[in-house]
DNA sequence: TTATATTTTTAGACAAAACTAAAAATAAAT
DNA sequence: ATTTATTTTTAGTTTTGTCTAAAAATATAA
């Protein structure tokens, strides 16, 4: 497989989890920065190796083969954040970009060598999980911040959007992976919250909010 | 710069280590296992981008600024030789394969802090040299075992060849970075030499003895 | 020193992955 | 149900790095 055969594949594999009935080549080539002209030459490619099944103006879902294969660029791109993070220090905004081509280092025992120096973790530095090696994925129970209950205590577990800007807000406002949220009232004209964490209140707006897992 | 230009820039500067006066089209298109066309080829496009000083039929030598990045990449190769050995416990016969895809990841803080967590090695898992971060080297008087004078303590700093073959015939007689070699007595018809490692006496052949570094 | 062998370069072609522009299919709107 | 708009595909180029085959330059040998 080469560099860019394996980012489509993880492309299709995030689209996937939002429209499993069939991911657009348009939606595809946004993602990647692309022409929908070069989506759809690759996706024929990728159809001829089974990876994805693929009809014209269809869009595409991955096979079983290739479903496997993309999550395990995901569990790469994952433990090597957690390498960056853990171990290089680096910080949780950083580190996208680099993992980006990690990712792409072909070697399995590597990867499991790496996995069992990390602790053998199940969740990335941004909260999201990391399938072990064959392919499975703990799952957990998440509800954004924006849909849960006042008064009740609730512990950050990730983000659905994990953009540099909106780590670098959550670091200003001292917001890690394990805070804990007590929403204390929700105003409801344009559902900003008042927050206590860390015991300190504070206000967020919904945008912030519905970006936001916590459990 | 692209993976394949890294790849020529070091072969030139390994080559250039042995003959400094020019490197051969063909040596280079032995190492990369292509043809010597592709090496013209690519002579022009990195001589182009000065990094290389080319001219046909003459063979080429490295520019000061296409000196300093072929260093880089080595630096990267060989700190990241240091982590498969040092972190995740490959063997040194396993990871120069690994490497040299890790050595073409873009990203200077990911390599100085690499450096950082691995104690700033000056030496990699096979002994060689590994340049700072300004590209300085290292230096260390060393003597293939051939050259030593007998009944004189000397200490294993690293090898000519790193071939997984020779690696393994060291692992089997046991012998490691570090190890203390007394050359007892040097046979004159094929230079074979009688050696004391580790309190034990072992045969050692010319082809052997040629291939490690001593001090 | 001329002939032969080797090395290196040129010229033209190919595969991968991208692009542009135009055509075809599907979806949305009147 | 047409028309219009959007999405997707086709057809034909481009770039990068490779290749083969032939030509040119250099090195070796008779």
């Amino acid at each position: 497989m080469t560099t860019s055969e394996e980012n489509y594949l993880k492309v299709i594999y995030h689209l996937s989890l939002v429209s499993p009935k069939g991911v657009n080549t348009n939606a595809i080539a946004g993602m990647l920065d692309t022409k929908a002209s070069s989506v759809t030459d690759m996706l024929k490619k990728l159809s001829d190796k089974e990876l994805v099944a693929y009809q014209k103006y269809q869009g595409v879902t991955l096979t079983s083969k290739g479903f496997h294969l993309a999550k395990m660029i995901v569990r790469k791109h994952r433990l090597w954040e957690v390498f960056l993070v853990d171990k290089l220090n680096f910080s949780w905004d950083e580190v996208h970009d680099i993992a980006e081509e990690l990712e792409h280092i072909k070697s399995d025992s590597l990867i499991n060598k790496l996995d069992k120096f990390l602790g053998f973790p199940d969740f990335d530095p941004h909260g999201d999980p990391i399938p072990n090696a064959d392919g499975e994925i703990k799952k957990v129970n998440k509800l954004l911040l924006s849909e849960v209950e006042l008064n009740k205590q609730y512990r950050c577990i990730g983000m659905k959007d994990s953009s540099s800007d909106f780590l670098k807000y959550l670091d200003k406002q001292k917001i890690t992976l394990g805070s804990t949220f007590l929403v204390k009232e929700k105003e409801s004209f344009d559902d900003t919250l008042l927050v206590e964490i860390n015991s300190k209140e504070i206000t967020i707006s919904n945008k912030i909010a519905t970006n936001l897992y916590v459990h």
